[in-house]
DNA sequence: ACCTGAACACCGTTCAAGT
DNA sequence: ACCTGAACACCGTTCAAGT
């Protein structure tokens, strides 16, 4: 009995959970350079080698704080009752908001898969959503797609134009950044791009998000005609 | 005539465009991670530090190298003329051709910004060929702003899925790790997302960048009607 | 089994000194 | 002005040893 599936030796003194805490504390007050297995080590009290006891290497252990971040966006229920559009459009907006909850978390996510069981679950709820339209799986598959592509790239330009220093800021905050943005672009070579950066900059991240999400969505949206 | 604008002291033995080469190099054969001030430096044959004569930081080294590979987007002359579908399609499909030829240079690319002359020059055009399809100047701006957000958060996509370990993979590649990725979802826990996967996966990275634009340049097209 | 101390092979950047 | 050697404060990861 002592033999066989039991284990001996002492018992952990840190847990996963406790070590993800840590790192995006981590995330949170220092941006994605902050977060190193020496400095989770230290937060959580252990010598940094002993990290390599939950997570095999840096890479899970980001891969698991990625994934926990998106542990609220599915409930537990089946598929709510709300029409299509408006399940798609607050699974999809809930992402962007979670990611930009934790902008330190966005270069981490942007170049690594997607693939945890909580993103993979968000994705399926998304696709039944989607297939609920009327599309068939093969469109709903694209459409997809193509909305990933759009929570990805708009999130990425969002966390781009801002100061790295520049922590969870608010809506107003990124606004700002972009009006400095403008400053910085030589209207006399580039007038469209100065204009554009104006016009753009008139509109909270929020609103501008919401703008392309309805085209997006009547682009994959089933032809009725 | 000595001192003034003239420099004293020995004739710098590289120059930018040489160190810029170098880094594009060691991006292409060894990813992202295989950029670093003191590769670049081993690769041209100097002390690590004398890279900062010519670049005050890496930082200022990356964005060179990223303004450098968006180069051949515009050409010297005047707005071409052809029909603007087809001049908005072709920026944004040789933005994305660009990125994916040099796929160490997408992470770089996902967390900075996007400013630099050449950087500017393409969305300037970009702009133009947008306002010449009717559009208004603040519908334009939207209009580029869905369109980057498409091309950065497919590349992000496409990059994403690839073995870290495979660089400058050809479509076929590309579409094989697609299916691999298919493997390693379980089937019974996301029946949909396994078989988008297969649907997705059954056309090549192109087809699906190309079907997604034309929906997203339909999105944005002025409203004949 | 878990944790530690020490080490290895890196990294970006700075500084003082040589030419 | 440019380059070098040396150093500083990091990094992810591994290994041998203790419990």
């Amino acid at each position: 009995m002592v033999a066989g599936s039991a284990r001996p030796g002492p018992a952990r003194t840190r847990s996963e959970a406790e070590i993800l805490a840590a790192g995006l504390r981590l995330l949170d007050s220092g941006g994605s350079a902050a977060l190193s297995v020496r400095s989770v080590a230290a937060a959580v009290g252990v010598a940094p080698n002993a990290i390599y006891t939950y997570f095999p290497t840096k890479a899970a252990l980001v891969k698991a704080l990625l994934d926990d971040l998106l542990g609220g966006l599915v409930g537990d229920g089946p598929a709510d009752g709300r029409p299509w559009r408006e399940e798609v459009g607050g699974l999809v907006t809930a992402l962007r908001e979670v990611l930009l909850a934790h902008p330190g978390a966005v270069p981490l996510l942007l170049v690594s898969a997607f693939d945890g069981p909580n993103a993979l679950a968000a994705g399926e709820r998304l696709l039944a959503a989607l297939e609920r339209s009327g599309l068939s799986p093969a469109d709903a598959a694209r459409a997809s797609y193509l909305l990933q592509t759009y929570v990805l790239g708009s999130v990425a330009l969002d966390v781009a134009e801002l100061d790295p220093t520049q922590l969870r800021p608010d809506d107003d905050a990124r606004t700002a950044a972009r009006r400095s943005a403008l400053t910085a672009v030589p209207a006399e070579h580039y007038p469209r791009t100065a204009a554009a950066i104006d016009v753009v900059a008139a509109y909270s991240g929020a609103e501008q998000f919401r703008w392309g999400l309805e085209r997006v969505l009547d682009a994959v949206a089933p032809r009725t005609s």
